[in-house]
DNA sequence: GTTAAATATGTCAGATTTGGTATAAATTGA
DNA sequence: TCAATTTATACCAAATCTGACATATTTAAC
């Protein structure tokens, strides 16, 4: 790697020239899992408060109760797009999205 | 719509028995474009202030120059997924985050 | 103005995600 | 207990998204 590349990504926050950029890359991606994890446990509690079955609350978005509970489970091949469109369909609150973030 | 059902939707903060429900759904959906849209514009923010060339920062995430140029563009068709991990590659502050939250 | 670097735009085959369906398992309420 | 409701799991074809590539356009430096 050169230099001035690796000036550019030190100044990304990375640690260079190491197995270090292999990890922080890890990072950003297990932030991500993480976040869509968060998303998915704070959609089910909050269908849930608001005494919605996952078939009425699938029919809100146009989705399909199998996929409600996927999104519920944390399933790996459910997108962000579709837990925030879930989220906002439900009106959550700007504050509690936030305490989700990585 | 029988009134029980009613009753939970307008728990969920609908007003229903009217064509509103249709266009608080469209609520959720723009709220959602205007968290994309927000997201791509801080996206090429942040690269440009780090002095990374689209380039570079898709050898970063592990894609291509035209779809970093896609993301900033605000193209449809590029997911919030991309659009989050990205700016978790960036390590964007979770404080930016929140400012673009609906 | 020329050149080179950077960015934008168009296309596409392969991969992933989707809603729908079927059905099994679990939960609820009598 | 047990029937009904709710949720979990498995599967699929259609739709969407992906990286890659080609190429046009813009920008920057001289």
């Amino acid at each position: 790697m050169d230099k001035k590349k690796q000036k550019k990504l030190e100044a990304a926050g990375w640690k260079v020239g190491s197995a270090e950029d292999f990890l922080e890359l890890n990072q950003a991606e297990s932030d991500f899992i993480a976040l869509k994890i968060a998303l998915s446990e704070h959609l089910k509690t909050r269908r849930q408060s608001l005494r919605l079955t996952q078939k009425e609350f699938a029919g809100m978005i146009h989705s399909s109760q199998s996929r409600v509970a996927k999104m519920e489970a944390g399933d790996p091949g459910v997108t962000l797009d579709l837990l925030v469109k879930s989220l906002l369909t439900l009106k959550t609150p700007k504050e509690e999205i936030e305490k989700m973030l990585p």
